[in-house]
DNA sequence: TCGACGATCATCT
DNA sequence: GATGATCGTCGAG
């Protein structure tokens, strides 16, 4: 028993970003995200994520080529955090794949709170009895539930304060596809069905179509 | 329950 | 000067 805990909770090594982020997006779905704040552990299941394949991709960051003060860190080895600030109020926490040139990486999107529910509900200003998807549905709420912000950009993903453990991999028929969220501009890649979730999770950031 | 809208600022052009 | 990998609120139905 003692066994199967620490087995969910060992760190995912560096090795495990240096794939597609395709392949890291769908792999990342059951495991565990953990920020420890002090003393406390705040956990989270992560339920769905996005794929950006980088250079190629319209919709990535990284698209042709481009490198900037903001992204920078897409074009490090996989296993870092990229975090950014968006719409000037929110943040967006992904883990860079693939070796560097790329400049791939995943979007975390959504989590299910396994431990520290109350603190999360805390930093998200929420009413005592949340709805599943208030506390982590969607990566703005995801970071605010954590407290993850531009502190943590280039930071690896085995960090003590952030990171990812084994958790529960999920079995390749619970995982759906979809389009990504909120990419129109990105002309035939908002097409391309790179966001992914646990079939059926009621903690996912928006309905998926099935 | 759903769609429209505006907040707010680091970063980019 | 413009923009955005979002979210909470508000009004309509």
């Amino acid at each position: 028993m003692i066994a199967a805990v620490v087995s969910r909770s060992a760190t995912l090594p560096q090795s495990f970003y240096r794939r597609s982020a395709t392949e890291v997006a769908r792999d990342l779905l059951g495991r565990h995200l953990i920020r420890k704040i002090g003393d406390r552990r705040l956990v989270l299941s992560i339920v769905e994520t996005e794929a950006y394949l980088g250079v190629g991709d319209r919709a990535s960051h990284a698209w042709n080529g481009r490198r900037t003060r903001r992204n920078q860190v897409l074009y490090e080895r996989g296993g870092a955090a990229y975090v950014y600030l968006i719409y000037g109020m929110y943040h967006c926490l992904n883990a860079v794949t693939e070796g560097g040139e790329e400049g791939g990486a995943v979007l975390i999107r959504a989590g299910e709170p396994l431990v520290g529910l109350r603190s999360m509900q805390r930093r998200r200003r929420l009413a005592r009895r949340p709805r599943a998807g208030d506390v982590a549905g969607g990566p703005g709420k995801l970071c605010q539930a954590l407290d993850v912000d531009l502190r943590f950009n280039g930071c690896r993903l085995d960090d003590a304060a952030l990171r990812i453990a084994r958790g529960e991999p999920a079995a390749a028929d619970r995982v759906v596809s979809a389009a990504r969220i909120g990419v129109d501009y990105a002309g035939s890649a908002a097409s391309w069905p790179l966001r992914f979730a646990l079939r059926g999770n009621p903690h996912v950031s928006k309905p998926l179509p099935w």
